[in-house]
DNA sequence: GTAGTGTACTACGACTCATAGTACAGTTGA
DNA sequence: TCAACTGTACTATGAGTCGTAGTACACTAC
């Protein structure tokens, strides 16, 4: 479920806060549905409780799950207020690695391509939770 | 032409790197051209020179300058071997912010509306280049 | 030879990260 | 009521990174 990369510059928290966002955003990690807790993905991962626990304030913080003392920590849904806020930071840095994309030679048609694929994979199954 | 944020948690050398990577990339710096000497972009900045060449040492391994010894460091032309590379891991960070962008709400027509400013604003020239 | 350029190294202090340890508040089920 | 789970928060410590100051070497151009 994880793999992190211990030789990485990037913090362990971060990474945790990555991958399961990653999860939470695929789907793979369904609304509501309960994380592992924080004592016992930590040894899972033979890492501290506290890494674990700061890994998921973050995602807490930016909207991503929600955290009940004495029960656990559960996916939230998409349509959370914060979103703006974040909805902006993530266009921003979408402007930039797409500009850096198209500089490094990959046409508007691949990108295009790239969100249609993105789509079909998670985009058909919000439209439909939609209906 | 350099906003430094001290306050953040990202490295300054790394908004550097960013920096200077985003003027490459919309040609605001044409290829072959000089960037700032290390000494002087580190007295303008009020930083450590070590902190520049750091910055530019990176752009160097990323392959978006060169350097030369007692002349100074400058833009590469785009087409480098090492961009394949570079390129996949572009690809792997846009598809993950472009799921993101996308879990949050925004729609493909967005995202494609997005490229096509993009297109308009840089792609155009490296087209007309191509010519 | 001077004045510019890049590059590299050491040493130091500040900051962040992860850890170990501990403790408190809450929930649930027996 | 208690045990076993849950989240949350704190201190202290060591390791690693960052930015700095300082220094020195190699190169170019005039």
């Amino acid at each position: 479920m994880f793999e992190l990369d211990i030789r990485s510059r990037k913090p362990i928290y971060e990474q945790l806060v990555e991958r399961l966002k990653e999860l939470i955003i695929t789907e793979v990690l369904k609304i509501d549905e309960q994380l592992p807790s924080v004592r016992t993905l930590a040894q899972q991962l033979t890492i501290n409780p506290n890494t674990i626990q700061k890994a998921y304030r973050e995602l807490e913080i930016q909207g991503y799950i929600y955290s009940i003392k004495g029960k656990g920590s559960f996916v939230s849904s998409a349509n959370d207020s914060q979103n703006t806020e974040k909805l902006h930071k993530v266009k921003n840095d979408l402007i930039k690695l797409l500009s850096e994309a198209m500089y490094l030679g990959v046409t508007a048609e691949e990108l295009i391509t790239i969100i249609e694929e993105i789509q079909a994979s998670i985009g058909g199954g919000i439209e439909h939770d939609q209906n």
